[in-house]
DNA sequence: TGACTATATTCCTGTAGAGGTATATAGATC
DNA sequence: GATCTATATACCTCTACAGGAATATAGTCA
């Protein structure tokens, strides 16, 4: 992967919210919905640009594609990855988005077992 | 400085060569031309760019337009030129500029006191 | 089967910006 | 003044998206 790629990746608003909740958990695209605030043609063709650029990696999960980052990334992309998540604390659009997703996962029980967190029951797929 | 500008402003890659040489020293248009191997236009309207952006900022020495990073960045500006340096050193264009500068350093003279800082010696890439 | 849900794609328009050629500008030098 | 050097800008074309509306697709459920 390029250096540029990322970067190309990381300059637009939207892309970089999800990529920045990405960087917390895997999603569906009406999560990313939810909590962008964003409507769904928006939100999925970005998915799109970041699929084709193996940015995310999606599967479906009944209804539901779940995407989340690849598995094995490059280091590049895991320092940059890291400085977002750095520079995003001192940025209410990106902590609100955290707080949203925080908020999504303690309501939200679809897909099934999507945030089997430690704290409450656990539902394996 | 929003996040994303910053990232606007990495997304290309003539772009980020120049901000990665600026990380390591002050350079006029001319030297740019010399270590990126890229025609006077490119290289100026990408620094139009980058200072319109005030990722930049110019200051004329003779008939030289000397260009530098502003002195007082915004610490995600710091951090991503942080991130930017370490990705770099695995990549061998950038490993190349990083060459090409070292050997203009050691034989350009101009402007004057240019290089002259006793400071900077060799580095190690 | 058909209705429904979640998501993707197609078609459209508008805009940013990348790169080239030619030209303009500012300062230095004669 | 004219001329040179270094750099910037104007004008052009072309392409990549961004975003919206409408529609298509895949899986689920009655």
């Amino acid at each position: 992967m390029e250096l540029v790629q990322i970067y190309q990746c990381f300059c637009d608003q939207t892309r970089l919210r999800i990529l920045h909740l990405l960087a917390q958990t895997p999603l569906c695209v009406c999560h990313f919905q939810e909590i962008l605030g964003e409507p769904q043609v928006k939100i999925s063709k970005h998915l799109a640009y970041l699929r084709k650029r193996e940015m995310v990696v999606a599967e479906r999960q009944q209804n539901w594609m779940m995407y989340s980052l690849p598995g094995k990334r490059a280091p590049e992309l895991e320092a940059n990855l890291k400085c977002l998540r750095d520079c995003a604390q001192s940025d209410p659009v990106f902590k609100g988005d955290l707080k949203a997703l925080t908020k999504l996962q303690s309501t939200c029980c679809e897909p099934e077992g999507m945030f089997a967190t430690p704290k409450r029951h656990g539902q394996a797929s």
